[in-house]
RNA sequence: GCACUUGUGGCGAAAUUGGUAGACGCGCCAGACUUAGGAUCUGGUGGCUUCGGCCGUGUAGGUUCGAGUCCUAUCAAGUGCACCA
């Protein structure tokens, strides 16, 4: 009987969906697992052979935990907002409704035929009502909670207001964008909007200002990449730093958090390890600087408070408070002059271009140990954004500052003994410090760090700057809280209006509210973000639900928020959705996320690193807080899957003809290599038929073969239309099917290593599927499958393989799992086995691998449930066990121990082994022989251990 | 610049975690069946060899009875962060 890979296939996806053969119930009787893949974007181009990779991966542990008696979560859903949509509205007029939902079903086309085991019913779309709901939701929360870091957790935002009540801000800590102080009085003193701009500064959702990207031509602000040499990509109009009021996320206040919570996952080193990396905390001390003849004085933060008595200037960030303050009026210009002309860079641009600048302000500051006058400078290479936009700067001990006081002709005072600064700065954290102070300095309370190491000195400055209130210890980090506003249509709305320019939360009852329809997607003509187009205003939907008196009782209607939520809105909880998607009451049910707690398993690309993997990490720590997320971390073990890239196929047409001349024989000629279709070129052979048929202009193509071949050159590239090397997945399950196709790809190599797309192999995995089929049935096309006793070869071989894909599995190594399947496969045919006690686990083996053809011969062997319900195999190990002789084993003719060794091992060979191991006898006290590997006619291993 | 990852046949890759390097697949070679092969099946396939063996895991050292695996240095590729004081 033939392997009707079609038939098959179509037949059992058919089956599965019409008896929700994958649909999953909360089960207290069973074990949970939640296995997740990062939902897809669903763009125009529908899904590439690169997409199912992690897909498939993750099927497979889905399917064998499923096997293994757990109730497995394995869900799939669109994180449908996005930018691609919204461009083809703007182009088109299409409302991006409508075509996000036109890719949505491409996709569900291209799942389905893969043969995954998602629970449908559980499918969520981020740009639905009923789903980002909870997206509001979460942001109103957010608004309403302040960070308490005393308790380390967000806490709501009345407990802040009745603390000020109490107290002012006496005993409050708090996460905040500017530390305040007032007092009680002061407090019942301010009216409504005063206190609201108080409160802004600790909620955890707050309106900013923050420096970005602001394009007047377009409208909008724009991400650093999309900024090129100070203009806009598209369009082409300037782009300016500008400060701008935008939601932002306190994401910092839960920096500490979200670095000690990556030692409590099972994630990737470089993963984490790009995620500290990000989070960027860092230990140094606070120190204040008074500002010489005048009542001024500033905060600088530093690592290096030992370096104190090597200060020579400060420097002061450009967008600095402190650059108005202290600029003397006879160098006011050119400074003015040197801040206009950075905020006009990008910070993109000052990145690039690293030539030293900057400009004197001609104010001294007061060295806080030594009251030596230093003068004070503004340049960029000091960021506003990071410790207190101002640093006190020591040439011999920083690269940085070296090159300024080079550049400026300042002076180095090098404070470690015996360091050469004559060409560079000496950064490094070791030496004896000397000029700590210098000869003839007196210190304030004498007090000096000469002598000691650099990580001594360190701990003395800070416990010294402490003590005589010079400062204080501070730890830093370089997470930044995360600017939430965008100034687009195709994204979550704020459940966010203005009363009287005071920002207020509409109601929980009146959430969701719904994104309005706009009959343009540009922004409006007055600069407002496309929801300024609103045809019909949300609010006034809304508003019947609202009880705000205010409201009701003057009639007014309120702004809405104009900007939508950016990307990472909609991604940052939907695991927690997943357990609950249809739940209209809350986000998930106290009871759903109690059962099934966390991502066990996320699978998903390393792209996502410092974006949406840090965004989720801190909402779901939010909800924590709340007591809503019962795990603090949302994903427990992570496992990124490499990206596919292309592998292209090129023909070579020969200049100024329409000749083409094959790989081998280019050299002779002078040719211009061409992208070709690689679904047209099979193991680099061009079919030519196909080629002329392509397109127009090679109808008449000639050819110079090879062996009467045409020969292709190739290239790995990135998957892409442009270099037509994209591999569609719809044509490899139509021309070998969905199992091969899910073999293959677990084949292609190390799940978390990035490879290109080869179809050439895949006919090897084809073959395999073909034999195992084979296995099944007589030359007559009856079923083979007998109920006989399995030989112990037959055991042997099976036990191998429940041993080797359990192991692999566990481990994630399904490349080398298909291959044991094909020797398995191989050695019992070569067996003749047919019995079903070792056929049928067979099957169930593979079958997370090959579902639809494992579910046939599954049925085909007589059973009437499916092969997702049977049990996993239980290994054996005496099947194991080589057939061992115990033979005595002597060195200098003298017996110094029995060994099992393999029945075919002559006396002689490990006779020869002992003598390859005499050295090793030498050791041979206290050890015993685990193994002697004896090879016929090669040297052999003795194994040793203690 | 800093961090992380990876270097093994013509290609994708394995290697029981320190113990027979190159499993398995592709490709290639030979054979079988075929009118035919871009179908199928069988066998072979790291390099050199005087057929005894010898050499081989980016390069150079080291530890070890023994190293693809551990250590040091170095080169190359990829990824992430990047004036973070």
């Amino acid at each position: 009987m033939e392997y009707n890979f079609r038939e098959i296939e179509k037949k059992w996806r058919e089956r599965w969906a019409a008896d929700k053969t994958y649909h999953v119930t909360e089960d207290a009787s069973r074990p949970k697992y939640y296995v997740l893949n990062m939902f897809p974007y669903p763009s125009g181009a529908g899904l590439h052979v690169g997409h199912p990779l992690g897909y498939i991966a993750s099927d497979i542990y889905a399917r064998y935990k499923r096997l293994k008696g757990f109730n497995v979560l394995n869900p799939m859903g669109y994180d449908a907002y996005g930018l691609p949509a919204e461009q083809y509205a703007i182009q088109t007029g299409q409302h991006p409704a409508v075509t996000t939902a036109a890719n949505i079903a491409r996709y569900r086309e291209q799942l389905d035929k893969i043969g995954f085991s998602f629970d449908w019913d559980r499918e969520i779309r981020t740009c639905d009502p009923a789903y980002y709901h909870w997206t509001q939701w979460a942001f109103r929360k957010m608004f309403l909670s302040y960070y308490d870091r005393r308790a380390d957790k967000a806490r709501p935002i009345e407990e802040l207001t009745a603390a000020f009540e109490q107290n002012g801000t006496e005993g409050v800590d708090a996460a905040c964008s500017e530390e305040l102080t007032f007092t009680a009085d002061q407090w019942r003193a301010m009216d409504e909007k005063q206190r609201a701009e108080v409160l802004m500064n600790y909620r955890i959702a707050y309106l900013g200002e923050t420096m970005v990207n602001w394009c007047p031509g377009l409208g909008t602000v724009l991400a650093n990449d999309e900024v090129v040499d100070g203009v806009s990509e598209r369009g082409g109009f300037p782009v300016v730093q500008k400060k701008m009021r935008q939601w932002c996320l306190r994401v910092s206040a839960y920096a500490q958090r979200l670095l000690d919570g990556l030692d409590t996952i099972d994630w990737t080193d470089s993963i984490k390890e790009t995620q500290r990396n990000w989070i960027g905390r860092s230990e140094g001390a606070e120190m204040r600087f008074a500002v010489k003849d005048s009542d001024e004085a500033f905060t600088i933060f530093t690592t290096r408070a030992d370096t104190i008595f090597g200060v020579t200037f400060m420097v002061l960030a450009p967008e600095s408070e402190l650059v108005a303050r202290l600029t003397k009026p006879d160098r006011q210009a050119e400074v003015e002059a040197y801040v206009e002309a950075t905020k006009k860079r990008t910070e993109r641009e000052r990145i690039a271009d690293r030539r030293v600048t900057g400009v004197f302000t001609g104010s001294y500051a007061l060295n806080p140990f030594t009251g030596e006058a230093i003068p004070i400078w503004v340049s960029d290479y000091v960021l506003a954004g990071y410790g207190t936009g101002a640093i006190m700067a020591v040439p011999a001990h920083d690269s940085r500052d070296y090159a300024f006081a080079r550049h400026f002709g300042l002076p180095v005072v090098p404070l470690i003994e015996g360091c050469d600064v004559s060409e560079e700065s000496f950064d490094a954290k070791e030496g004896t410090v000397c000029n700590s102070p210098r000869p003839g300095v007196t210190a304030l309370d004498g007090f000096s760090l000469n002598g000691l190491t650099v990580p001594e000195a360190i701990a003395a400055t800070k416990r010294f700057v402490a003590e005589k209130g010079l400062g204080r210890v501070k730890v830093n980090f370089r997470l930044r809280d995360a600017i939430f506003s965008r100034q687009r249509y195709w994204g979550e709305p704020f459940p966010v209006y203005y009363k009287n320019g005071v920002a207020c939360v509409v109601p929980e009852e009146c959430l969701p509210l719904e994104l309005p329809e706009v009959n343009r997607y540009e922004p409006t003509e007055d600069g407002q973000p496309p929801l300024g187009h609103a045809t019909r205003w949300a609010w006034d939907e809304a508003a019947r639900c609202v009880t705000d008196n205010a409201r009701i009782d003057n009639s007014t209607v309120f702004p809405l928020e104009l900007n939508t939520m950016p990307g990472f809105a909609g991604s940052s909880a939907y695991y927690l959705r997943y357990m609950d998607p249809r739940n209209d009451s809350a986000l998930v049910s106290r009871e759903a996320d109690d059962y099934w707690q966390s991502v066990d398993l996320y699978v998903g690309g390393t792209e996502h690193a410092t974006g949406h993997l840090i965004y989720s990490r801190f909402w779901n720590k939010f909800l924590h807080d709340l007591g809503l997320s019962c795990v603090e971390e949302p994903f427990r073990k992570l496992v990124n899957q490499g990206m596919i890239q292309g592998r292209s196929n090129f023909v070579y047409r020969i200049k100024d003809t329409n000749t083409y001349v094959s790989l081998g024989l280019k050299d002779q000629y002078d040719v211009t290599p061409l992208h070709v279709d690689v679904n047209i070129v099979q193991n680099d052979v061009l079919d030519v038929e196909a080629f002329r048929r392509w397109r127009p202009d090679y109808r008449d193509a000639e050819f110079i073969l090879e062996d009467g071949k045409y020969i292709c050159g190739w290239a790995v590239e990135k998957m892409s239309k442009s270099m037509y090397n994209v591999v569609n997945p719809d044509y490899i399950v139509d021309k070998y099917g969905a199992d091969t196709l899910r073999l293959y790809e677990m084949f292609l190599g190390p799940i978390s290593q990035s490879k290109p797309w080869d179809s050439n192999g895949i006919d090897g995995c084809f073959r395999f599927l073909r034999r195992l089929w084979n296995l099944f049935f007589d030359a007559d096309g009856s079923l083979a499958v007998t109920d006989e006793e399995p030989t112990r070869d037959n055991l042997k071989t099976l036990h191998k393989l429940i041993k080797k894909v359990s192991e692999d599995i566990e481990e994630f190594s399904y490349n080398t799992s298909v291959p044991a399947f094909m020797v398995a496969v191989g050695e019992l045919a070569q067996q003749k086995c047919r019995s079903a006690r070792v056929l049928e686990p067979l099957v169930v083996l593979l079958s997370p691998f090959a579902p639809h053809v494992c579910e046939e011969l599954w049925h085909l062997m007589g059973h009437t449930t499916t092969v997702c319900d049977a049990t996993w195999p239980q290994g054996d190990e005496a099947y194991l066990k080589e057939d061992t002789v115990t033979m005595p084993v002597s060195f200098n003719g003298k017996t110094r121990f029995t060994v099992d060794v393999p029945a075919d091992a002559t006396k002689e060979a490990v006779e020869q082994a002992a003598l390859g191991a005499e050295q090793a006898a030498r050791y041979l006290e206290g050890m015993q022989v685990v193994k002697v590997i004896v090879v016929p006619g090669r040297i052999v291993n003795v194994v040793l251990k203690k």
